[in-house]
DNA sequence: AATGGGATTGACCATAGCGGTCAAGAGTTA
DNA sequence: TAACTCTTGACCGCTATGGTCAATCCCATT
């Protein structure tokens, strides 16, 4: 499909996809243009349709290899062996906000396409997703052990509360790094703060 | 500055205002067409700059008369003198749900509005909001007792996560009904439902 | 009936941007 | 030189926009 894109230099690669992905992440796919693009990769128009048929080919193309990407990373990295919810919760934050600090360009580019609801390219986006997150969801609890818990607690629940203050925790850190350089925040501030939260979770769900 | 449009019969009014917000809380400030907005109105292109100059002042008129609306209605039903934490936050967010119910057409322009990016608009909105979370966060402390805590706990994290774990649910709930009717939602499940999660955080954070 | 004046109309305008094309030029190899 | 591919960017047709304004309508006053 690709094979005039892979056979160029890989620099001239790189130039396009990052041009690609910052101004898809930074306007969506409709309102995202293409003079745009080949002005900031500092190519010709006709090239990029030379390379990617059209600007919908180009999206998904993108969409597919981010996506490859950062599961591959996730799937390497995690602890399949993890018995403790709350603890494999903590380390999927963590690596989520490891992966973020990684390649940030690419995960505002994978959270706009979440939200997309251009028509032209929708069905192919939630065709793609069919069964992610039933997969995600099954990997999470794999090997969980429930006796963890105190009697009566809805496992749901516990899921539920302890992902929505991630993801708040997540979203506060993001406005207040806003301004601030996105390399270096202060991982070990970061970390301390989610654990007052995990440890009012631990305390509210598990036996003493 | 409206008064031409105040002059007119209050039906038409309120076509028109119901139109404009429709479509701006359908598509954001810059997509949203006048023309559509005309169309659904059921008036002539011209009557629409006639009442509103232009586009930017229709939007910040209908922004400011929601505003108001919904702060006036907030701040006339709430419990002032509520002094558990808990408790004060299940009232503003059932508050939230029925004014959700109330006025959903509204709730949706605001928080389109509050995501806004286009550069036309953003200062005007920015400039509205000065001070206003810092007033709701204000007045949400105010009496509150934090004898009811245990030792050492904190009490912004308190309320950090009990607002997110409140919005988590809600925007789940959002999901759920999507396709059912907005008017006849469970009330009393959604209740129970919160209140699983409020139980889990007064055992996590107040003296037993 | 006639007049005056505000309310209302909608065809029209300038502008702008888009995705996509393609004949021509540049570079390379034989 | 010739044949080839890679690359260029002016150009096209199209859609849609926010905003205007001369013309028309409507109705109260004379």
């Amino acid at each position: 499909m690709f094979e005039k894109f892979f056979s160029i230099d890989s620099e001239k690669q790189e130039r396009i996809i990052g041009a690609a992905v910052k101004e898809f992440a930074l306007k969506g796919y409709e309102k995202a243009s293409t003079n745009v693009i080949v002005k900031e990769a500092g190519i010709a128009k006709g090239l990029l349709f030379h390379y990617f048929n059209n600007k919908k080919d180009l999206y998904l193309f993108l969409y597919d290899r981010f996506s490859d990407i950062l599961i591959a990373e996730f799937y390497g990295k995690i602890d399949w062996e993890e018995t403790d919810l709350l603890r494999k919760l903590r380390q999927v934050t963590l690596l989520k906000f490891e992966l973020m600090k990684k390649h940030p360009a690419l995960f505002d580019f994978l959270r706009v396409a979440y939200e997309e609801k251009a028509a032209d390219i929708r069905p192919s986006l939630e065709e793609r997703n069919q069964g992610m997150t039933a997969e995600a969801y099954g990997c999470l609890f794999e090997h969980i052990d429930p006796s963890l818990f105190k009697e009566g607690i809805d496992m749901m629940a516990a899921v539920n509360m302890t992902v929505w203050t991630m993801e708040g925790l997540g979203q506060t850190l993001q406005v207040k790094m806003k301004d601030v350089s996105v390399e270096e925040i202060d991982q070990a501030a970061v970390l301390k703060e989610m654990d007052v939260y995990l440890e009012l979770l631990r305390f509210a769900m598990y036996k003493a």
